[in-house]
DNA sequence: TAGATTGTTAATCGATTAACAATC
DNA sequence: TAGATTGTTAATCGATTAACAATC
């Protein structure tokens, strides 16, 4: 099962558009692609398709391509999508409402287990079939079901003295849409940041940069 | 004001954190920080840092390092966030309305001024000071505005029907929370990608990569 | 002045692209 | 078999790190 080398956090990133466009073309009815025909679709080059795809093992045939279906299965398998690792979220906000109401956990390897939140208004009110909890009951909630990840919609002071505490409790892997920055705090945690500011931020300089018109292309 | 030449999108990705640890540093009342210094916080070398800031200008000085309220206001100013962009919202569900309540536009370089919503239920109701507009208003609405930037939280077909429309109208740059993907089709628009799904799978195959043990350390 | 720390050039490292032999 | 396309090695490119002279 071990992985002979680890592979880089530049090819990890990519799976999943890949595994969204190998959903699309099973979805048209697509039964074989070639890296070629892929990489135009996907505006990569071929040779980074097939170099990434070979980080994990040959899934193609030489002369053929890559068979759609198969090929989704494996990424998903090494994505995880078929884990249900326990879940919490921390802050049932705006943020966090969304979040939860949104994403499909079930589709990509998690299940969400519990809800916090510390506005008393919104305890006990529903979320996802869930009902919100006080955030005094997070303790012994994680010690009876051991959660194993934690995503952290509440401000950024809340998740500063929320992160030591959950380590303990066992938490292995923070979604992290608060401004605090785990960084060096926390080795052997895994931690995944969302940061809509910054993205919104990079968004202003490249709008600026392409109005002033010394523009390249639009990269991305 | 032209820069010399263009800046890689790997700086660029970094100067919101820059931005935000500065604005602590300021908040803390601390007036100078050595690239070192700097760098011991944020888990970076001092050359990275350097080589950063020196993309756009040498804003230190030797023996001294860095006046941190001096360099917050210009990573502040590199990053447009005196700008007012007009900006319309589409999708007004709990993505949107997530997206609407939560984030400081304003300090950011952006100007929020519609948000539209097919959904009849929502029609006539409040966000952020903004009564949501039915999408039929979207073309009289840009005609008479121009906004300049379109946010995107609505389902992924309609955003590719939605999106040459928009181009047509004249918007100029996407914060895109869909699964729609822009790649090659709209050359000199600015594409800037939240793929909240794709993240939660990258967090989902580290997770496992963490567990099964062949971990290394964690990056980020 | 001496000490500190930058700005910048050079060296290293990693990621992407190109090329091609292996093989279906 | 001939044609197509992979898997994989080698070449290139870009980004990060190290080193140090410039200078406050």
């Amino acid at each position: 099962m071990a992985k002979s080398q680890s592979v880089s956090l530049s090819v990890i990133r990519r799976l999943p558009r890949y595994y969204r466009f190998l959903s699309d073309l099973k979805a048209a009815g697509i039964l074989r692609i070639s890296s070629r025909e892929l990489s135009s679709r996907m505006g990569l080059t071929a040779s980074q398709i097939r170099q990434d795809l070979n980080c994990f093992g040959g899934f193609g045939q030489q002369g053929y391509g890559y068979n759609v279906e198969q090929l989704h299965a494996e990424i998903g398998n090494i994505l995880g999508v078929g884990k249900k690792h326990k879940t919490i979220l921390l802050g049932a906000g705006n943020l966090g409402k969304a979040v939860a109401a949104h994403m499909d956990f079930e589709a990509k390897g998690f299940d969400l287990i519990g809800v916090f939140e510390t506005d008393k208004q919104m305890i006990g009110k529903n979320l996802r079939g869930l009902k919100i909890l006080s955030s005094e009951m997070l303790v012994p909630f994680c010690k009876e079901h051991q959660p194993l990840v934690a995503i952290l919609c509440i401000p950024k002071d809340s998740a500063r003295k929320a992160s030591d505490l959950l380590v303990e409790l066992g938490i292995k892997a923070f979604w992290n849409f608060t401004h605090y920055d785990f960084a060096v705090s926390h080795p052997g945690i895994v931690v995944e940041n969302v940061h809509l500011g910054d993205s919104l931020m990079i968004l202003s300089y490249r709008v600026n940069e392409t109005l002033e018109g010394n523009s390249t292309d639009n990269k991305e």
